[in-house]
DNA sequence: ATAACATACAACCAAATGGTTGTAGATCAA
DNA sequence: TTGATCTACAACCATTTGGTTGTATGTTAT
């Protein structure tokens, strides 16, 4: 994944409307404006949120009649946690390598 | 966690000089200028980019004489993965509901 | 056929973001 | 003491963001 994905990928997450649209479009997939009557904001507003979400491929949008049906997109979200593992693995590397450090410094006279 | 916090910790990774930043100062502390010179910008940049970090709280500093030393903070990558993982709960409900509801209709005539 | 609904999209605006330069205050080393 | 280094912070600028309204187009229901 190249980091402009994963830069839209956590921009897309860092407003709470549409964390909640995501969830929202998770439990049950939903049109967009039946997403934006949920919210105290223009149409419009929402359309863009959903728009967010889509070019971080968190949701999908799929055309059905006249409305487009939203839908959340499991994958997008395990990669993020893909990317937040790799910071953990960081620590858990630096901390064993102290434990070698220490490890070899007890051998010391 | 409040709303506003998560936003500022999703919006703080949605940088990829930022996320190198939190990879560095994970891997070993480093002071701000140390951490400046890995990248073709101002100081000041790396000093904002840092500030952004200690906002939500992915970082801290600590002086030490003239230099503030940037350590990661491992709790914060934690709380990132839990709100995902909240995420990922929605999915496995969503999936074991559609279950239920498969089972009921195989019991009809 | 017509009215109501769902969407797309443009234009506009204020505020936030990501960068710059410049200045000033601490701290360390010679 | 003086000079080099590290940091803080302000002022500025271009671009992006998050909202608005307005208009146009396609779809459904009466």
């Amino acid at each position: 994944m190249s980091d402009e994905e994963v830069d839209r990928l956590f921009q897309a997450l860092s407003d709470s409307t549409r964390r909640d649209i995501l969830q929202r479009s998770i439990t049950d997939e939903q049109s967009v404006s039946a997403l934006a009557r949920h919210y105290d904001m223009s149409f419009a507003a929402i359309q863009k949120h959903v728009a967010v979400l889509e070019r971080a491929a968190l949701v999908t949008k799929e055309k059905r009649g006249r409305e487009q049906i939203v839908r959340g997109h499991e994958a997008t979200i395990r990669t993020a946690q893909g990317v937040l593992e790799l910071f953990e693995d960081l620590w858990r590397e630096r901390a064993s390598q102290i434990a070698r450090i220490l490890a070899t410094e007890k051998g010391k006279p």
